[in-house]
DNA sequence: CCCTCAAGCAGGAACCATTCCTGTTTGAGG
DNA sequence: CCTCAAACAGGAATGGTTCCTGCTTGAGGG
């Protein structure tokens, strides 16, 4: 899905839950749409300040807790990091460079299907996490 | 592994490296032994009261970074809950059940392996974290 | 047009699991 | 028995996130 496909998807998921498209929201997904590193909601207040210097951090945190709710985006919870978030609710692997920060998905060639799981153990999943930690090529080459 | 030998194999790490078993760190051990539900540093700390009245939480969290700093023990970060702490440092899947907070294990039967996905992507994999959040039947039947 | 009023917002205080700091205790090796 | 570093208890500090308060905004009705 191409980055304005992904901005539009949003921007509809919210009109049709009845929720205002603000200029603070809309700012919190632009940044959203535009950067791919699964960005902290500090970065993220930091970037929308460029554009809307009046923004709060609050705000953001609101936004992003709004669209959490409704499950246009995915909060992610790592080890040792501030919270991230991302536009792709598909479940693949995360590699995380615990030097850099950087991370980077990693589409499993063999996935393990929640069904399977839900089958086996009489867990209802609602959620997955796959996660590796570690160090990119760049920073240990 | 049975309970006994989890617990002399923690005993006898610690010796290896030179580190002191204090009537303090023996109760995390064994509390962390015998309670199968990967508990926290909360529950960890009041069950060690029970012997040891005495015992400070940031003994325990000092105990528990000590263990974890010489892998005797896995850290345990799950979403909007407080860390949790195993002895298990298999890599398993853990299912979280979001309703009663139990922790269970469940052994992937064609498991994902960190080598293939090194040799793919060039990162250098040192931790693994597979979860998936949900019900379990006990909560949900 | 203007009014109303609820939703949204900015700023800052509060929260709380975890970490850090300080002075005291402990116990192993001399 | 002495010494001294490691370990400890208690409490203060930290910091990402959430909560609270009063102000702003803008859509819908008159």
């Amino acid at each position: 899905m191409k980055r304005e496909q992904i901005k539009h998807s949003i921007v509809r998921g919210l009109k049709e839950q009845g929720l205002k498209l603000t200029p603070q929201r809309s700012a919190v997904v632009e940044i959203l749409t535009r950067d791919k590193s699964h960005p902290s909601a500090l970065t993220i207040f930091r970037a929308a300040r460029e554009t809307r210097p009046s923004i709060s951090l609050s705000t953001v945190y609101a936004t992003l807790a709004l669209l959490k709710k409704h499950r246009l985006i995915r909060e992610l919870e790592f080890e040792g990091m501030d919270n991230r978030y991302d536009m792709d609710t598909d479940n693949h692997f995360n590699l995380i460079c615990l030097q850099c920060g950087r991370i980077e998905d990693y589409i499993n060639p063999a996935p393990v299907l929640p069904e399977v799981v839900e089958k086996q153990t009489g867990f209802r999943i609602h959620d997955v996490r796959l996660e590796f930690y570690g160090v990119c090529s760049t920073c240990a080459p």
